[in-house]
RNA sequence: GGACCCGUGGUGUAGCGGCCCAACAUGCCAGCCUGUCACGCUGGAGAUCGCCGGUUCGAAUCCGGUCGGGUCCGCCA
C-alpha cells in the first residue's frame, strides 16, 4: 500500500465496502466518462487500478459542471463519501465495483490532448510504431502496465532469492574495454584521451569473473548489456540480464542453485502456470539436437525427431542415399492428422525448411490402407513399412523428412518444422512452462570462414575436465561444462564453469587462433588474475527479458520493454539516435565520414 | 548484406484501374438524457490514400524508387 500523501487518500485500486461512509481524496486519470446529463459517471484510473466516480447535477453541481467539462485522460482530483452502489448495480469486473465515491468537489489538475490511440481499451491492429512514439501514453494501458509490473516484481523476486541464498549485488562499470571477441561492441569515444574508445559491456563476463577472484564467492548483477547486433523479437541491442557467478562449484552445484531460484521465482510472480517437470529435464547437446533439432527445445509437446538411417538404407532415392553417404543424416517427424494437408500447406512447410537451411522437405502422407502416397513414395522401394515402423506413422499421418549431408543442418530445419507443427496442432500450451537444461555442448566447432577452430558459447568455459588433455589432438570431440537454460522454445539463459588455470586457458585461446600478446592485450587482466589464486568457479546470465516475456505470455520482448528500440536500432520517441553537433564532434576528436 | 509483409480521416479496417474530391466502425465536437460501466439517442466536423517518379484518356488501386514499421536469413549467446 502507498504512503499516504496530501494529494490523495486512497489510490483507485483500493476503495471496498469497508470504506463506505469515509470523506475521501482520489487523484488519477480520466479513463472513461458516461454522462447523462444530470448525472455523470467517471471511471478514474491510477497504477493501482479503476474507481467509479459519480457526480450529480443535484448534490453538488460545481464538481458536476466541471465533470462535464472533463474529457479522457484529464488529470482529476476528487473528493468526496464512499458510497455503496444502488442494488443491481455493481460492478463484478472491477475489484472496487461495489463502491463508488460520491464527488463533492473535483478540481483539475491537467487537461489533456485527445490521444492518438485508445489509452482505456486493448487495440490488436494498432501500429507498434505510433505505440512507440507515445510510449508513455502506451504505458498508460493497463495491459502494458501489467506486465511492467510483472517485470518488476520478478526482478524483485529473483533478487529476493539469490539475496536469501547469500548472493551478493555488485555493480560493474559499463565503461570498459573493446574485445573482438562474440558480438560487436558499442563504442564509446573518449575525450581525455583523443583516439581511444571505451566500449559498452556485452556482459560482464570477466568482470564477474575477477570478482571470483577477490574472494565474492556468490555474486550477481542485473546488468546492462549491450551489443551492436541486428535485432529480432527476443533480443535488442540493450537489453537486462540476470548475471551470477559462484565459487567453488561443479555444474551440479550452479544448476541446482539456479533451478532453485528459477521454481521459486516463478511460483511466485505467475502462481497460476504449472511448471511442466521439477526437476528440471537435463538434456545434453546431442540429445537436444537429435530429438528436438534444437538446442532450445520446447517441451511441451513431444512429436520428435526419428532417425531415418536404418529405415532408409537401402533407398536408393538419390536424396536420402546422397545425404547419408554424406556422413548427413535422415530425419523425420509425424504429424497426427495431417494427411489431408493441400498442396499449399505443404509448400508453405516445403518453404519453411528451405528457409532454415534445408535443401527441400519430403513429405509423406498415411493412407487408410496403410500405404504411403507424396512424390517421393515412389523412390523409397521397400521400405515404406520401416518408415512407418520408425515414425510410429499411422493412417491420417503426415510425416516430414528432410534429408541433408550436413546432420545438424537437416535436424534444425526439422526442429523448426517440429514448432511450426506445434503451431499449427495447437500443442504449444500457453499456461505450461517447460524449462529445461541443456548441457555437454561442444567445445569448439570449425569455422569454415575463419579457418581454425571457434568456442562454441563463451571462450572462457572450461572443458570437461578428464577431456581437457585431448583439447589439441581432437579439438572437436572434447566437451564444454556448458549449460543452457530453455523456457518453452526460447534460450533463457547459459552459463559455464570457467577455466581458473591460466595455462588450460592460453591453451584453449591459443587453439582458437589467438597469439600469446593479442591474449595479454585483450584479456590481461583475466590472465594476471588466474595466476593470483584464481577459485575455480562457474556462473550464468539469464536475460531477463526474455523470461518476462514468457512469464507474460508475450512473444516480443518489447512488450515487456519500457522504453524499446526499434528493429532498426531506433526510439521513435527520443529520435535516437541522432546527430551531434560540431562542437561535441571537435571535443570528441571525431570525424564523420558518411561515404559510400 | 539479403528475403518477405505492412503503410487509406485521430485510431482500426474496407476499397485494389473510371461507379471514390473514398466506405464502415470507433474516436472527436455539439445538443438531449438521473444509475451507467464499450451508457444511449440526434446532428456535425474530419483523409487528395507514407513520400517521389513513371505507365495510362484516367491511379488509393499498376510499375520503379525511397522512407518508416514488422517477421525472417545472415549476424548474435
Amino acid at each position: 500500500m502507498a504512503t499516504a500523501q496530501s494529494f490523495r487518500t486512497h489510490t483507485c485500486g483500493e476503495l471496498r465496502p469497508e470504506h463506505v461512509g469515509q470523506r475521501v481524496t482520489l487523484a488519477g486519470w480520466v479513463h472513461r466518462r458516461r454522462d447523462h446529463g444530470h448525472l455523470s459517471f467517471f471511471d478514474l484510473r491510477d497504477r493501482y487500478g479503476i474507481t467509479q466516480v459519480v457526480t450529480s447535477a443535484d448534490e453538488a453541481p460545481a464538481a458536476h459542471q466541471a465533470a462535464a467539462e472533463s474529457r479522457n485522460e484529464w488529470v482529476i482530483q476528487v473528493s468526496g463519501a464512499v458510497r455503496h452502489r444502488p442494488e443491481g448495480t455493481t460492478n463484478v469486473e472491477l475489484p472496487t465495483g461495489e463502491v463508488e465515491v460520491a464527488v463533492d468537489e473535483l478540481t483539475v489538475l491537467n487537461e489533456s490532448k485527445v490521444p492518438p490511440f485508445y489509452v482505456n481499451e486493448e487495440q490488436p491492429g494498432l501500429e507498434e510504431a505510433l505505440r512507440l512514439q507515445y510510449r508513455y501514453l502506451d504505458l498508460r494501458r493497463p495491459p502494458m502496465r501489467e506486465r511492467m509490473l510483472l517485470r518488476a516484481r520478478l526482478a524483485s523476486a529473483v533478487r529476493r532469492e539469490l539475496e536469501r541464498d547469500d548472493f551478493v549485488e555488485i555493480e560493474t562499470p559499463l565503461l570498459i574495454r573493446s574485445t573482438p571477441e562474440g558480438a560487436r561492441d558499442f563504442v564509446v569515444p573518449a575525450r581525455l584521451q583523443p583516439g581511444n574508445f571505451y566500449a559498452l559491456p556485452q556482459s560482464p563476463q570477466q568482470l564477474k569473473q575477477l570478482l571470483m577472484v577477490a574472494g565474492y564467492d556468490r555474486y550477481y548483477q542485473m546488468a546492462h548489456c549491450m551489443r551492436d547486433e541486428d535485432s529480432r523479437k527476443d533480443r535488442g541491442p540493450e537489453f537486462t540480464q540476470v548475471d551470477i557467478e559462484m565459487s567453488f562449484v561443479r555444474e551440479e552445484d550452479v544448476i541446482a542453485t539456479v533451478e532453485a531460484m528459477v521454481i521459486a521465482v516463478s511460483r511466485e510472480v505467475v502462481p497460476d502456470r504449472p511448471i511442466q517437470e521439477a526437476p528440471f529435464p537435463r538434456l545434453t547437446y546431442e540429445e537436444a539436437l537429435v530429438r528436438y533439432g534444437s538446442d532450445k527445445p520446447d517441451l511441451r509437446f513431444g512429436m520428435p525427431l526419428c532417425d531415418l538411417r536404418e529405415a532408409v538404407t537401402n533407398v536408393e532415392f538419390r536424396v536420402f542415399a546422397d545425404a547419408l553417404s554424406g556422413g548427413g543424416a535422415v530425419y523425420a517427424i509425424r504429424a497426427p492428422g495431417c494427411a489431408s494437408y493441400s498442396r499449399r500447406q505443404l509448400d508453405e512447410l516445403t518453404d519453411l525448411a528451405r528457409r532454415h537451411g534445408a535443401g527441400g522437405l519430403v513429405h509423406l502422407s498415411v493412407e487408410a490402407d496403410g500405404s504411403l502416397r507424396g512424390p517421393a513414395a515412389k523412390f523409397l522401394g521397400g521400405a515404406e513399412a520401416s518408415v512407418q515402423a520408425a515414425t510410429g506413422a499411422e493412417a491420417g499421418d503426415l510425416l516430414l523428412v528432410v534429408a541433408d549431408s550436413d546432420r545438424v543442418a537437416a535436424a534444425t530445419a526439422l526442429g523448426q518444422l517440429r514448432l511450426e507443427m506445434g503451431d499449427r496442432l495447437g500443442l504449444r500450451d500457453p499456461s505450461v512452462l517447460a524449462y529445461v537444461w541443456v548441457h555437454r555442448f561442444p567445445m569448439f566447432k570449425w569455422d569454415r570462414d575463419l579457418g581454425r577452430w571457434d568456442a562454441t558459447h563463451n571462450p572462457f568455459s572450461a572443458p570437461v575436465w578428464e577431456e581437457a588433455e585431448q583439447m589439441e589432438a581432437d579439438p572437436g570431440s572434447i566437451h564444454a561444462q556448458q549449460y543452457d537454460l530453455a523456457l518453452n522454445g526460447w534460450e533463457l539463459g547459459g552459463g559455464s564453469i570457467r577455466i581458473h588455470r591460466r595455462d588450460l586457458l592460453e591453451r584453449a585461446f591459443a587453439l582458437m587462433g589467438h597469439t600469446i600478446a593479442g591474449m595479454r592485450d585483450q584479456f590481461g587482466a583475466l590472465l594476471d588474475a588466474l595466476e593470483y589464486g584464481a577459485p575455480p568457479h562457474g556462473g550464468i546470465a539469464i536475460g531477463l527479458e526474455r523470461w518476462c516475456a514468457l512469464l507474460a505470455n508475450q512473444d516480443n520482448i518489447r512488450e515487456v520493454t519500457a522504453f524499446p528500440k526499434t528493429q532498426s536500432g531506433s526510439d521513435l520517441m527520443l529520435s535516437a539516435p541522432s546527430p551531434i553537433d560540431d562542437q561535441q564532434l571537435a571535443d570528441l576528436h571525431l570525424r564523420v565520414n558518411l561515404e559510400d
